[in-house]
DNA sequence: AATTTTTTTCAACCAAGTTGCAAAATATCA
DNA sequence: TGATATTTTGCAACTTGGTTGAAAAAAATT
């Protein structure tokens, strides 16, 4: 879920100034295929240099609203980022309800649903969000379940 | 989504002893077709009781353990509570994107996407959500959009 | 080089949710 | 009934995630 970015090509398309912290949450995001919370963006910059956290928030904020990561409400309060570049596509997510844990899925077609839920609502829909809760292998697993 | 639900009979069917609060917290939850906050069902309880905000936590906390309350995640930090009872079966979510208001949705068929999702994981799955964000009605027309 | 603009930091703050323990209420049983 | 045990609620203090406003630092513009 990585490599295939160019996040300094994804700045400058979005017209974003090239900075060694933009560029270290996005590669923060890109390092696996979950969906990050803020602490865990922190500690993986932190790695290599400093920053403070309001850092952080401001960049994935605006990241945000300008539609090249997107923010996941997953249950505990902590919300979680992950990418939306192109090769990043919408797709639903797995949230394990031991470890907490947000795992990316395959995109699944989603026509049918968005014709049902789009039509009769009288509101202007633009997302559709799916996640999925459980138990995940590694957990079930520590829990001695086969 | 209220009057449906004989509260007492729920707290008695899941040997839940009766109370008082725990009556004003199923109430508020049946209060309207939303799911709401923990401040807003504190708001509801104490126009008529007064109740201290660690026990509205430690009630919902309980009933949704035993199942016959659901907690939703969704945008922002406040998480939201809905009534589980067999009268409200799992269903989508609308958020408004401006307002924050999560609107219960009808249900919809998604056999076809639990297939899919269920299938290739290696995780137990239990729990599927949908949640359609946009711009709801009133919001729209507060902004003089048509 | 001087000035303006943008980015990052710092300190202080707020709101949601949690913990441990005491007080109040309720049930159990001699 | 009254004495004891259990459950429920309240209180105070705290943690965590996130926000605000303004200053310092860095970069761009003249």
């Amino acid at each position: 879920m990585s490599d295939a970015c160019d996040f300094r090509g994804l700045l400058e398309r979005h017209q974003v100034r090239v900075t060694p912290l933009r560029l270290a949450v996005l590669e923060a995001l890109g390092s696996a295929s979950r969906a990050f919370r803020v602490r865990e963006i922190l500690a993986h910059i932190r790695r290599r240099r400093r920053v403070h956290k309001v850092t952080v928030y401001r960049i994935l904020e605006d990241f945000s609203q300008r539609g090249f990561v997107r923010k996941i409400p997953v249950e505990g309060k902590a919300a979680r980022f992950e990418l939306a570049c192109e090769h990043h596509p919408p797709h639903p997510h797995f949230q394990c309800r031991a470890c907490g844990e947000v795992e990316c899925l395959e995109p699944v077609p989603l026509e049918q649903v968005w014709q049902e839920l789009r039509g009769p609502l009288g509101h202007r829909a633009d997302r559709l969000e799916i996640r999925v809760a459980g138990l995940c292998r590694r957990c079930r697993r520590a829990r001695g379940e086969p």
